[in-house]
DNA sequence: ACACTTTTGTCAAGTATTCTTCATAAGTAA
DNA sequence: TTACTTATGAAGAATACTTGACAAAAGTGT
């Protein structure tokens, strides 16, 4: 059964052929101005064919002309380029306590944001209203309206059924079980709506931002807990049920006797995680709520901050070791709030991860700082939206109605 | 320039439009009989298109009509379905100390095998030679010759480089290093070959013959060493490398002052390892040299052997319950050598993953030992080869010559 | 200013592919 | 046998793509 629809959907003609316009489209996606002869040339395609594939293309809006190019002794060829701008997508990122909603172009640029604390538990349809009505105020000082979006992608703090963008048991999100969050949105905005979990669009976002072309990544989210968004093949990997990725509840030997909210002992999150080492910080004159509280005092030189963070990075680094050996990535990232103090939690995974891996795995493996900090989510989620609005079919879609 | 060519990759006119005959042929591969009019119907093609390409498939073999359908009330359709013995695979698998070849139709059925105690150190060229003249030997007999081979499939016990079929840095195959397996096949069968190390084919072979449907599947070889093959998202994960799954080299926490092989202290394999069962139980006067004996011991019912493999499935576990936090399978399944006690050691196994692991993760997760067993190498081989000879582009390019 | 080069855009014609239509074949039910 | 139903196969119509050609555009060099 499974085989059938899969192949159907290969083969089926709702399938555009590979190089209809949107194919083509996908060519200009890196920005670089391409001309007509170049790229009937790349595709195979003649240059009657290619230019009125182009025209289809202008008419949506979505390649404009650029400045011509040198010319090599005659005409100079016309120049298109990728109009990130023909249209907008809605990114936005819903924390615990904070919520965020981001105007990008089809590029992921930032247009216009809001952001303000805001608790997840206040439910969904709040939620989804608030993300509209940012929209709305945003969308006008940008010269756009809600027709003009033209996706949504959504982060949450919480394991998503991403086929169908519902919250599934999330932990700390009271009243989003199985919520349609796309319903909801698309009540109001005509889009494809795309649903994940933060630290999967962290993933795509750090992706997106600095390592075009690497197609093996691990994005570890280091904030009260810890998580991790897996990039493999050039995609992200969500596992049977949605739940890759959960790096935080992974056992770690020096952790044994230390409980964990999630029931078990010597979980990774309950010694390495911004709430682990705020609590271990605390005093009783002095006690530390948020992980900002930690990353605060290792940047004001704490040295007994410093000692705990890079020791967490140690125990990350413990747990990433084995992630390397399973997944062979190319690129370990650290971001998330604890990040913030990235010198030393890196230093800490560094130091463990390059003493116990086998050498052909960390051949060419890089462990760094995110490059898109704070702004991963809202790049990721922007990502995740702008892929599926420039997905052929939809360009066909488009095209044919 | 990786997007560019990417992209050019699927636009490119070689690629064949997704309806061709090829992806036609995608749906028979279950096996299951289909008449002109239900094609028609899944693939939006009108009933004329259907027909010249089945009469195309019809043409080449792959296709065959077989008994019509029962009438509905008028004319019955006629059925077609796949002829998986239009052609044969090539499916070797050599291992350390043995070597075995087998020619399979083109659903991986055997037909016919060689296998014989054989050293991979003897090198490449008598290797391949060997399995060629094989080839030649099982071939006649089965009405086919080395035209015939649609494919060939091989596994080598060390890590491979898969884009090229060159292994990389083995260490247990002296004089194989970057040797150019597909070329030297190539100068006696013009057809694809595919090389893959044995556990990524054993876990092509394990998820072929008992888990289709199946997308995130974690193959874990437990003989001399401990090694896994991860499948996710419906295909073999290699990783950045090609080192992914090498899982015996995690570090457990029981196993700290271990020394292992590798050089490091404390990996899985120096305590849970077929060598490291045989060691743990040679005594002076009985000494255990191969994995076989330990299974051999545990099935006449030593109660030390069993007790040590239980522990092994307990460590190895250890490790899994990582794996399973970090891809989110839905099967484990467990082979080797090893895995001839498996009733011993899958239930180490189950006690450790279920007791550490959250629910979520664990909610749609099948702990099994292999159903391919012995002959998960040869079926996996066999696989790789047929999906490279039935890939689409692959049926364009026999129809246009 | 003028000839030359190179690219673009467009048109007409030719080819290949796919769809539509219709006659025919092969069964069932009365 | 006859009427009816359904699948098949072939011919013609429609569509999409390519080819080749050519005029126009927009540069360079003299």
């Amino acid at each position: 059964m499974w085989f059938t629809e899969s192949v159907t959907a290969i083969i089926a003609p709702s399938e555009p052929p590979a190089s209809s316009a949107g194919g083509l489209l996908q060519l200009f996606r890196d920005g670089e101005p391409r001309t007509r002869a170049h790229l009937a040339q790349v595709t195979g395609l003649s240059r009657p064919t290619v230019a009125q594939r182009i025209d289809q293309l202008i008419e949506l809006g979505l390649i404009a002309p650029v400045a011509d190019a040198a010319s090599t002794g005659g005409r100079p060829s016309a120049q298109l380029a990728f109009n990130p701008r023909a249209r907008v997508v809605l990114a936005a990122d819903l924390g615990a306590l904070h919520a965020r909603v981001a105007v990008t172009d089809l590029r992921g640029e930032l247009l216009a944001e809001i952001s303000t604390p805001r608790e997840i538990s206040s439910g969904p349809e709040a939620a989804i209203s608030w993300i509209l009505d940012s929209a709305e105020e945003l969308l006008p000082g940008l010269g756009y309206d809600l027709s003009h979006v033209a996706g949504v992608g959504i982060g949450v703090p919480g394991p998503v059924e991403f086929s169908t963008g519902r919250p599934i048991n999330p932990p700390i999100m009271p009243g989003w079980d199985r919520f349609d969050i796309p319903s909801a949105i698309r009540s109001r905005i005509d889009a494809p709506v795309l649903v994940d979990n933060d630290v999967n669009i962290m993933a795509l976002g750090e992706l997106a931002t600095a390592w075009s072309g690497v197609t093996d990544l691990i994005f570890v989210k280091v904030a009260s807990g810890i998580g991790a968004g897996i990039v493999s093949g050039g995609s992200l990997r969500r596992g049977a049920n949605g739940a890759a990725g959960d790096i935080g509840h992974i056992a770690l030997a020096r952790a044994a006797d230390t409980p964990c909210p999630c029931g078990n002992r010597g979980c990774l999150e309950a010694v390495a995680s911004g709430r682990a080492l705020a609590r271990a910080l605390s005093t009783p004159e002095a006690p530390l709520h948020r992980p900002s509280a930690v990353v605060a005092l290792a940047k004001a030189g704490d040295v007994h901050a410093i000692q705990l963070i890079r020791q967490a990075g140690r125990d990350i680094g413990e747990v990433l070791t084995a992630c390397v050996s399973i997944m062979n990535p190319s690129a370990i990232v650290i971001g998330g709030t604890m990040a913030q103090a990235a010198e030393h939690l890196v230093a800490g995974v560094r130091e463990v991860v390059y003493a116990r891996s086998i050498p052909l795995s960390t051949e060419q493996l890089t462990i760094a700082p995110s490059v898109a900090a704070g702004n991963a989510a809202i790049y990721g989620a922007a990502q995740l939206a702008i892929d599926a609005a420039l997905a052929p079919e939809r360009i066909a879609a488009a095209l044919g109605g």
